[in-house]
DNA sequence: GACACGTGGAA
DNA sequence: TTTCCAAGTGT
């Protein structure tokens, strides 16, 4: 091929800069600064999650935290709310930590090593690159799903066992330029994103084209290698749906695991939810089930024990396990995982 | 090294 | 309707 520039040389990372200056995304509201607390909340919110799902929960979450040192002196419950319906809480969870921390060790401040910075929870390597390189304008390699499809395929490797994994981010620090690493490392995403998609990806319009294993091949849907299909689990819970018509009854999640921190229906696990009224001094008025739940990960069936109770009994006997009444006017705000929000308003109509 | 961890959107 | 997957990290 005539034009087959050779992949592992400069004309790599030169290719992928020109073409983030002309198709790249510029307009992206991270992408308006470079407050390493902005970049790294970014980041987070960016995990396994797609930019349109963001972007609102970006806003939100800089208007009720606007520094670094907000979010540390704010309440877990509080930063909850806000990831509320984002999904992988563990990512507020240590997002809260984090800010934490920083701020009584680190007199708030990032450091533009991403070595320090990948040792703070929440953050591994990609991430920890990432922030070296939009925040401080550091020679650092970010190996997020975009820039690894874009080298699978380029390169015509494998990626999924460990070992691809390892040749993925030799490959990546390989190619990385000597300058204008902002724009070669947001370039490696966008292309990504917009052009070397999961689906379809754009060839015709790719600055990488000429050089492109998996187009020589026509091996663009084998690569980046599908995932091997997992089993899903099935879980069946038994909940209890207490509520006196203004308000619900709900028990504050354990701190980690599924929906953690986050408050719920109340699980009754190892009795029945008949047995668990009766020693609330509650009468079991029906049931209802309801599945799925959630979809995909985990089909989560919720088994609704309905009930009428005696407000203040519940009230003053468990308060101190965690479990607390909320206003359903209050919902929306609420720390509420999406498939029990969505339950809860439906209840309301 | 395998698995858990959420949700919304696309095919 | 079902399946897949998206700016990964922690255990």
């Amino acid at each position: 091929m005539a034009d087959a520039w050779p992949a592992t040389g400069p004309g790599f990372s030169i290719r992928v800069i020109a073409w983030q200056r002309v198709h790249g995304r510029h307009d992206l509201p991270w992408q308006q600064t470079f407050d390493p607390y902005r970049i790294w909340l970014s980041e987070i919110m960016l995990q396994q999650t797609q930019v349109p799902t963001v972007i609102p929960y970006y806003t939100r979450f800089l208007a009720r935290f606007p520094t670094l040192a907000a979010l540390a002196e704010a309440s877990l419950e509080s930063v909850l709310e806000l990831w509320s319906g984002l999904g992988y809480y563990a990512r507020a969870r240590n997002l809260h930590r984090c800010a934490q921390i920083l701020v009584a060790e680190r007199a708030g401040r990032f450091s533009a090593d991403p070595g320090e910075t990948a040792a703070l929870p929440g953050i591994g390597r990609s991430t920890a690159a990432a922030i070296s390189v939009f925040a401080f304008g550091r020679r650092a390699t970010v190996l997020d799903g975009n820039v690894k499809r874009v080298l699978a395929r380029c390169f015509g490797v494998a990626s999924g066992a460990a070992r691809d994994e390892r040749a993925l981010w030799a490959l990546a620090e390989t190619l990385l330029p000597e300058n204008d690493i902002e724009a070669y490392t947001q370039g490696m995403m966008d292309l990504g994103a917009t052009v070397c998609r999961r689906h379809h990806p754009a060839c015709d319009v790719c600055p990488l084209q000429a050089a492109c294993i998996a187009r020589r091949q026509g091996r663009q849907a084998e690569l980046p290698s599908p995932a091997p299909r997992k089993v899903l689990p099935e879980r069946v819970s038994s909940v209890l749906l207490l509520s006196d018509g203004c308000r619900v009854f709900l028990e504050r999640r354990p701190p980690s695991g599924l929906w953690g921190g986050l408050l719920s229906l109340p699980e009754a696990l190892s009795e029945s939810a008949a047995s668990f009224a009766r020693r609330q001094g509650c009468r079991l008025l029906g049931t209802q089930a309801l599945s799925p739940m959630t979809h995909a990960f985990t089909h989560f069936r919720l088994i609704l024990q309905i009930l009428r109770c005696d407000v203040e009994v519940i009230s003053l006997q468990v308060r101190e396990h965690g479990y607390e009444w909320l206003l359903l006017d209050d919902l929306a705000g609420a720390a509420l995982p999406t498939p029990i929000k969505k339950l809860l308003l439906s209840l309301g109509r």
